[in-house]
DNA sequence: TTAAAATAGCGCATACATGCGTTAATGAAA
DNA sequence: TTTCATTAACGCATGTATGCGCTATTTTAA
């Protein structure tokens, strides 16, 4: 068997943007002067999965965001507010 | 061993939550007069997957919410614009 | 500096979202 | 009615978010 060319399908789903969440997640979080602990708590989900949202590494799920917006106490769509 | 009381620790996900966004995705939808299948091709996810949404039977994530709002033409953040 | 607090990051098991297919049910138009 | 389009709903394999525990690194304050 021969090939001539190559062909990658690579599904990308969008680091960039999962980790801008992240980073606004980290940006509401230290305005409520919380810490990861802190906000895990009242969030009710484990401090290392707070921390890996922030770090971009999951794509978290939206009941996970309406937890912690509750817990910012900030409206959810304030978690997906920016570029 | 003898029991005086019963406790439940019941995590609920917020079922109404994503019923909630779910139906909020299919007006959305119906505004962007797309069919779930034609969106499902546009945000390239399985046709499956939008109804299961809308349905409010699977808690998605926010790439997926990112790609439904591009597909729709809309604003992620207008896709958690509900009470 | 040192000590304490906060965050990063790893490993692992489990639950579940996704992806892909299929059929059933519903709706709309002819 | 009949046909076609749309949506509901199921099954299953796979990838991955979650949950929990732990240690390493970094940051902050004393």
């Amino acid at each position: 068997m021969k090939y001539d060319e190559f062909y990658f399908v690579i599904k990308v789903k969008n680091i960039e943007y999962i980790e801008a969440f992240g980073k606004n997640l980290k940006k509401h979080r230290n305005l409520a002067g919380l810490s990861q602990e802190n906000l895990a708590i009242d969030a009710d989900i484990p401090i290392s999965q707070v921390g890996r949202i922030e770090r971009g590494e999951v794509n978290t799920t939206i009941s996970t965001a309406f937890a912690l917006a509750k817990a910012l106490n900030i409206e959810v769509l304030e978690l997906f507010r920016f570029d």
